[in-house]
DNA sequence: GCCCGGCAGATTGTCAACAACCGACATTTT
DNA sequence: AAAATGTCGGTTGTTGACAATCTGCCGGGC
């Protein structure tokens, strides 16, 4: 085959990779703000392009602007990500459902291998993107749904570690590999009902399991903090 | 309560909301490009809030970019939608099932009434950004989660509005509001399981009367054009 | 002692100019 | 004549400076 095809990467893009991956990370705290001149002189770059990929994380909702005073991460509450779950859930059903009927024999196998690993401690040492062998990531994947798999991996479960990073590590569910395993199950019998349905009871008590609420009616007012971009949790 | 933040419009948010509204407007077609130099100057404003704007859209995904070459708006393909929809499917479903426990009757009235009207003449005369009389999207607030209600109203809605205007009219189908006034009957019996499953048929069937295959293994290549972005439905 | 108004500092929003790169055309070579 | 190569115009990427706005603080007045 030829060449790969070398991928120009404008200073936007750095910038931009940068500080989602900062973000992600937790380098940038949830609630953090982002101050312009700081950060273009730490990355070495103008405000100009900084702003640029600030302004496309701003449409996709990783940060917060408000204009002449500043930008800060987005720091969930449990409400939202009471929120993110009950889509999740959803989701990731339908993932398991077009899984079901599109991972191949060999796909499933290795599957089921990764039913065993849950989450290792984040944060670590985790420098690609999208870990691959992450359970629900192959699920994702395996749905074959390009738009399904970019709001699954690149959106909700960014994020949700943002969540697990403010509010301590990962519970660690123990009964969660059996159900990967039950789901597996399923998804080898090619009965995509079943594991539309077990894929959203797994989700659902990984919700629970959270101690997160549900089914509430939203309070829809949230005491805005005063001084100049809050300091959340940031610092 | 509080009163509103009262929101003040920097030019970059001037210039995202208008390239918004002509994107999902139709006056800038799927897969035209945008000359930065030309559309500073035709709205009146120097280029650099006007990359921020951009970039804002690149980050919501309804533009893209290619480094040097310029930016376009999105053009999506038959498997696109049918990608769409299969996530929509699921969330309108999730919607149902949640309106249904908070919509109250009063609500319910209300959305009655606006079971009959399907789709008007799409891009005729809609100056506000989200018309609240349509049934789908009032099944969408009543599910009381802020985001869902985003992403179906400000997504995916207007992705698939995009695409209508690029393949004709919509079709328009007869049944549909017998199907709207069903989902309601389940709403009013409370029975979220019946609101979830009508609710996942009746988009089914829209995609259905759309010709869009389903189940399929995607293509996963698409021949790139050449000519400096490629003209597909632009000028 | 507390509240209100103005001042200073810093940060953000905007602009115009410079530099780098791409696509197309004309020219040269086989 | 066809293919490869060099050059040119135009567009995009980046920068630094200037203007507008907000926040925090200080002083005067009640």
């Amino acid at each position: 085959m030829g060449v790969d095809r070398i991928d120009v990467h404008t200073l936007t893009d750095l910038a931009y990779e940068t500080l989602e991956r900062a973000i992600l990370n937790g380098t940038l705290a949830a609630g953090a703000p982002l101050g312009e001149a700081e950060l273009a002189g730490q990355l070495g770059i103008s405000r100009g392009p900084l702003r640029e990929a600030i302004s496309r994380l701003v449409g996709r909702r990783l940060v917060q602007r408000i204009p002449h005073v500043g930008v800060r991460v987005v720091c969930l509450s449990d409400w939202d990500v009471s929120e993110v779950f009950a889509m999740r859930e959803v989701l990731e059903g339908l993932a398991a459902r077009l899984a079901s009927q599109h991972m191949s024999d060999a796909d499933l196998v290795e599957l089921e291998a990764c039913a065993e690993f849950r989450h290792r401690p984040i944060a670590a040492g985790a420098p690609r993107a999208r870990p691959a062998d992450d359970f629900h990531v192959r699920v994702a994947e395996g749905s074959r749904n390009a738009r399904l798999i970019e709001y699954l991996c690149s959106d909700m479960y960014s994020l949700l570690r943002l969540y697990r990073i403010r509010s301590g590590g990962t519970p660690m569910r123990a009964a969660s590999s059996d159900e990967h395993r039950e789901i597996v199950g399923a998804m080898r019998a090619r009965d995509g009902d079943a594991a539309e349905r077990l894929m959203r009871a797994h989700v659902a008590r990984a919700r629970a399991s959270l101690g997160l609420q549900y089914d509430v009616a939203r309070p829809d007012v949230m005491p805005s903090p005063r001084g100049r971009l809050g300091r959340h949790a940031a610092e």
